[in-house]
DNA sequence: GCGACAG
DNA sequence: ATCTTGTCGC
């Protein structure tokens, strides 16, 4: 009988990842390094913040199956958004199986490769739709040591990425960073769609940002640098591509990738 | 030791 | 992540 913790990493495999993490860091660049330009306009006192140049906005993610044994199969997703329409213009899936488990600050060791690969594809068949930044379902910044999925993905790829997650991962940064303190804050302060508040920790690090997306939706995302961008441009994009709480390009890939199991495998 | 824990 | 119908509200 083969269980799933027979495959559960050894501590020393974890710490070989961690070291992994703060090697592949080394080359995260937490600033705009993009090939289209921002403009901040005022319109009537109001902030008008264009994105110039920016065309194709990619989503990325995985959808696993009813599991049961050891044996996980997922569908990993890519979608290309034109920008500013959020009209979808390709999508690929590729199947991949799953032996690890997931562990909370060691996601991308699950589903990295998968991505990259559908990212090197892309790449070569069709080079003039490659996203110029791509939202990731995951976090980047806002992670243990600073590097999750969206980082990683970005530093492999050498793409602007940026990451979403639906849920707060908590850090090791003081009070302000608990689960409790950011569900208190998160109600007092984000009143209304495009409502934001920077997760900052007691060492005065910031790791990512709380965000509502839209005035009726109450529950926020959380959103962080991955490569190549800031975190307040990142915030900026995200707004932009939210028709519901979740970015489209993510969104799409979830439903798409779902799409997928429901008429291939199931 | 206990609790927390992206997807 | 995923199993799942109805149901409350705009």
């Amino acid at each position: 009988m083969n269980s799933n913790y027979d495959n559960n990493p050894s501590i020393t495999q974890m710490e070989e990842w961690a070291r992994v993490q703060t090697e592949l860091k080394l080359n995260l660049i937490e600033t705009d390094d993009l090939d289209f330009t921002k403009t901040i306009k005022e319109d009537n006192g109001e902030q008008v913040i264009e994105f110039n140049g920016l065309n194709y906005i990619g989503g990325v993610d995985l959808s696993f199956e009813n599991n049961e044994n050891n044996e996980e199969s997922a569908i990993a997703s890519l979608i290309v958004l034109k920008y500013p329409s959020l009209e979808v213009i390709y999508e690929n899936f590729s199947s991949v199986k799953l032996e690890l488990p997931y562990i909370a600050g060691f996601l991308a060791f699950r589903e990295v490769a998968p991505l990259l690969d559908l990212l090197q594809n892309l790449k070569k068949m069709k080079p003039n739709i490659f996203p110029q930044v791509i939202i990731v379902d995951g976090n980047g910044t806002l992670h243990p040591r600073r590097f999750g999925l969206a980082s990683h993905l970005g530093v492999l790829a050498n793409v602007p990425t940026i990451g979403v997650g639906k849920n707060f991962l908590q850090i090791d940064d003081g009070e302000t960073l608990t689960m409790a303190h950011v569900k208190a804050t998160v109600k007092e302060k984000l009143k209304k769609g495009g409502d934001t508040y920077l997760l900052q920790g007691q060492s005065g690090m910031i790791w990512g940002a709380a965000v509502r997306s839209l005035d009726h939706t109450t529950n926020p995302i959380f959103v962080s640098v991955g490569h190549r961008i800031s975190l307040e441009t990142s915030i900026q994009i995200v707004l932009k591509c939210c028709r519901y709480r979740i970015p489209e390009p993510t969104r799409q890939a979830d439903i798409r990738s779902r799409e997928y199991i429901r008429n291939h495998i199931s």
